[in-house]
DNA sequence: TTGCAATAGTTTGTATACAAAATATTAGCA
DNA sequence: TGCTAATATTTTGTATACAAACTATTGCAA
């Protein structure tokens, strides 16, 4: 009698988005990362030496999300949070030579997740452009 | 150097979902639920009845995930979790008179939530098959 | 029938996730 | 210069989310 789950867009991505960051999860493990960590230093890998709010708008997280998360990269060692010269509000993040070096096995790991969603290229394509159009219809 | 955030299913899921689950939180406010509440709720109006094995089954939830949650909505006054007579260790969990009275107007906030995203009839088949593919993918 | 393995649900501990409020600093203007 | 609005980050409080461990009950087999 209510909205029937498995015709929901909504929760096609909530449970896929789940199973797939589910399936991360021992990939990430050796490296002592949870998936949104893995998010985070992926924004890094292509841009640092950032603040928060630019980082937490990129990866598409809240601010008071990313002061734990960040905080836990930067107990592994994996990241700096010195504060901006130019502005005391400001952190400036950016990657230490250890966090740099995680780029090549990141790749890997990637790589190994997309093969196990059974996605082929063109799929991948189409999954990607219809997210990205959610993406940009709910930003008004 | 990393893998490209832009280019990751993984991500694109992820990103995704959380911008819809954000989009349903000022359409779910007025019945003081939240999304993943609104999904266990939907699961329900299709069948209640069921045990919390079964439901986190079907929602894809682990059981520790719907504990509290389904504590939340017995206090609501949405649900019952009685014991199940036959089996003491199991609990019934069924819809209240409220709860089953909820799915009406769930059903306009589903298609509005729906609307939001933009896509067409023939994009939330693509979409949903995508996702049904990666799911059934993961599973093994 | 008694003892042990399996099952159902909860608890504990850790990590997101975000709204609202708090803190600290900067910017702009009178 | 001094005051206030704006900005950057963190804190507080609540709600997922799940692994591992725990409790209670059932089922099965010796």
């Amino acid at each position: 009698m209510g909205p029937i789950l498995q015709n929901q867009v909504c929760y096609a991505l909530y449970s896929a988005s789940s199973k797939v960051t589910q399936a991360y999860r021992p990939l990430l493990e050796p490296l002592n990362l949870t998936y949104p960590q893995f998010v985070v230093l992926m924004a890094l890998w292509q841009k640092d030496f950032v603040s928060v709010t630019e980082l937490a708008k990129v990866v598409g997280l809240s601010k008071p999300t990313m002061t734990p998360l960040l905080k836990r990269l930067e107990l592994l060692h994996y990241i700096s949070r010195d504060i901006n010269a130019e502005d005391d509000r400001q952190k400036c993040i950016a990657l230490t030579a250890l966090g740099k070096s995680l780029a090549t096995e990141a790749n890997t790991i990637a790589l190994q997740a997309e093969c196990a969603t059974s996605l082929n290229e063109d799929e991948v394509k189409q999954l990607i452009s219809l997210s990205n159009k959610i993406k940009i219809a709910l930003n008004h």
